[in-house]
DNA sequence: TTAACAGTTAAACAATTATTTAATCGTTGA
DNA sequence: TCAACGATTAAATAATTGTTTAACTGTTAA
C-alpha cells in the first residue's frame, strides 16, 4: 500500500500519524467546546455555575454585566450543552449540566488554575 | 463582617462563593489558553504536534493550509507556550512544549474526543 | 555571490463575535 | 386585567480574529 507523501520526508512516519488523525468533525466539535470557554466572561459564568445554581439577575450582578449580555452568553453555553436551565416563577435558574463532559471541563479548569495561576 | 448583597437572596450563600472566585487575571489567563484551542485549525495543528515534531511545510501539507496561515497559528501557539520550535538548516521544526500544561491539555483533548466523538 | 528554498511578516480583506440599546415575551401579584 | 419584574430577542455597532497576497528574512548549495 502506498501513501501520498509529504513534501519532506523526515523519516518519522508522518503518514502513519495521518491515518490516526481524528475526523474533521471531531476537531470542529472540540474547538467549539473550547471556544465556549475561550471567552473570559463565559468562562467566569461557567465557573460560577459549576459551583451554584443562579438566576440571571444574580449572575449579572456577580460578573458585573448587563443581563442581555449575560443572557447572550447563557444561551451559547446552553446550546453547547454546558449548562441547563429551569424556570421557577419569574426567574430562570442556570447551573452546569450534569454530564461527563462538564465534569471533565470543570476539573480541567481547576487543574489549569492551579498550574497556571498559583495563589490567585 | 457584612457583604454587599446580590439582587436576590436564594439562600445558598452566593457571597461566600464570591469570596472564593478566582481573580480576573486567572480567568483571562485560562480563557486565553482555551482560545488557542478554540480554533479548528489550531487545535488540529496542536494535536499533530503532540504526536510528532514537524517542519512548517509538512504541517501545511497535513492540514491543507498555506504556510503563511500555518505560520500565523504556530506563532500564536508558541506565544501561548503550547509549542516550541528549533531551527535545523533551512527548516524550523515545531512540537508540543514539554510542560505540565500541555500534557494536561493533550490528555484533555483525547478524553473529550472519546466522550464527544466516539468512533471518529 | 547568487539562486533556490523554508519560513516569517505586513497589509488588506472577510468573517465572526461581543456588547449595547431598545423592544418584546412570560409570569406573578396587586 | 394590568402593572411590575425577570428574562430574552433583535438590530446596530464595535472589536477581534482568520486568511490571503505579496514582500521580506535567513540558510544552504551550486
Amino acid at each position: 500500500m502506498t501513501y501520498p507523501s509529504l513534501p519532506h520526508d523526515h523519516g518519522q512516519n508522518e503518514m502513519k500519524l495521518l491515518e490516526r488523525i481524528p475526523a474533521d468533525e471531531s476537531f470542529i466539535t472540540l474547538s467549539d467546546i473550547f471556544s465556549q470557554l475561550g471567552d473570559e466572561s463565559r468562562l467566569r459564568i461557567f465557573w460560577i455555575l459549576c459551583h451554584c445554581e443562579e438566576c440571571v439577575i444574580n449572575i449579572s450582578s456577580m460578573v458585573n454585566m448587563s443581563s442581555p449580555a449575560v443572557s447572550h452568553h447563557l444561551r451559547q453555553l446552553r446550546a453547547g450543552g454546558l449548562i441547563t436551565s429551569r424556570r421557577n416563577g419569574k426567574e430562570v435558574y442556570y447551573k452546569a449540566a450534569d454530564t461527563e463532559k462538564t465534569r471533565l471541563l470543570h476539573s480541567m479548569i481547576e487543574s489549569l488554575m492551579e498550574i497556571e495561576c498559583p495563589e490567585k
